[in-house]
DNA sequence: GGGAAATAGAACCGAACCGGTTCTGTTTCA
DNA sequence: TGAAACAGAACCGGTTCGGTTCTATTTCCC
């Protein structure tokens, strides 16, 4: 299985959260509070954020979070490098930092160029903006109809918490 | 980075390999030779795919391995799924295993989907047959022209080997 | 018929990676 | 001046995964 990291996974739901009202500002605590994700791990994520130039901060009391452009030219591709660095399947990816030591005799070689330009291109394709918009088309499933009472689980469970 | 397992990515070089020359068979050792790859993973790998019907064994002396179908049915996705199960980016993939349990808050819901979709498009449509056939135009390049010298690099290296 | 060569399948192990926490420092505002 | 918020780094335990090894089974050839 093809598996997000967490941080990005996390990421994504957090911006997708920020995206919503693109011009206010919002505190990491608010945001963990909205998104039922750790406050620690928000603020990490947060963090780098700011430093890939997704999100702008404002320090001090009343300070907090805001996307730092609009939600319509940030693609989850940005969102990914900027929590778990370059797209690249696999090691092969980069011809520069090539670590595969086999590539004179490997027949695959330039099939690999292929898969990341698909799955990078895939990934750019989509923005935040897309994201964000939900389908709101369907209600919010008639409880009655829920499979499993919420008796068996938590109420208001929060991720990212062992 | 989104890391592809190693064996997804041993299995699509073998592959390749063996797509060079569909009809013929080939043992595991000799696959193993051929790729740079631990005999042991390799067998690992091929185990794993005839049980896909990816290919088809021949077992007892003179036995070995073939695709069991043209490489032009065989996609980097139905590879993937063989060999590290089923391509999801997020845990909020499949609806029906949804583990995260906020999904009634979360904003970010049917955004997943999207970019699930996307990707698993993005690997389905590239067939082995594609993989396979090289671009022949470039030439092995000069070795003179080659950054750091082969000194430092063990010659003949395997990969997958401790 | 027996043995060598090959695949089938499972169990096992160590180590790198990653999710998550914590702590200290800095900025801002009331 | 102190509380509230962000900045940044270090740290730690657990899970997962890459890789190996061992045994059983099948097949061919002598
Ligand atoms: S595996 Fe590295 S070039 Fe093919
Ligand atoms: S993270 Fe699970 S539904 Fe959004």
């Amino acid at each position: 299985m093809i598996r997000l990291s967490r941080l990005s996974d996390y990421g994504i739901v957090i911006l997708t959260r920020l995206a919503r009202e693109p011009g206010r500002a919002m505190a990491a605590s608010t945001l963990a509070r909205a998104t039922a994700v750790s406050t620690a791990m928000t603020g990490k994520i947060l963090k780098l954020l700011v430093r890939a130039d997704i999100l702008v901060s404002q320090r001090g009391v009343r300070g907090g979070y805001a996307l730092a452009r609009p939600p319509e030219t940030i693609t989850v591709a940005q969102i990914i490098e900027a929590l778990d660095g370059p797209i690249a399947l696999t090691s092969c990816a980069d011809p520069l930092v090539h670590a595969c030591g086999i590539e004179s005799l490997c027949p695959a070689r330039d099939g690999w160029r292929r898969i990341n330009r698909a799955i990078r291109e895939a990934l750019a394709g989509i923005t935040l903006a897309e994201m964000a918009r939900t389908v709101p088309d369907v209600p919010p499933p008639n409880l009655e109809t829920r499979p499993r009472a919420a008796a068996s689980e938590p109420a208001a469970a929060t991720i990212g918490a062992r």
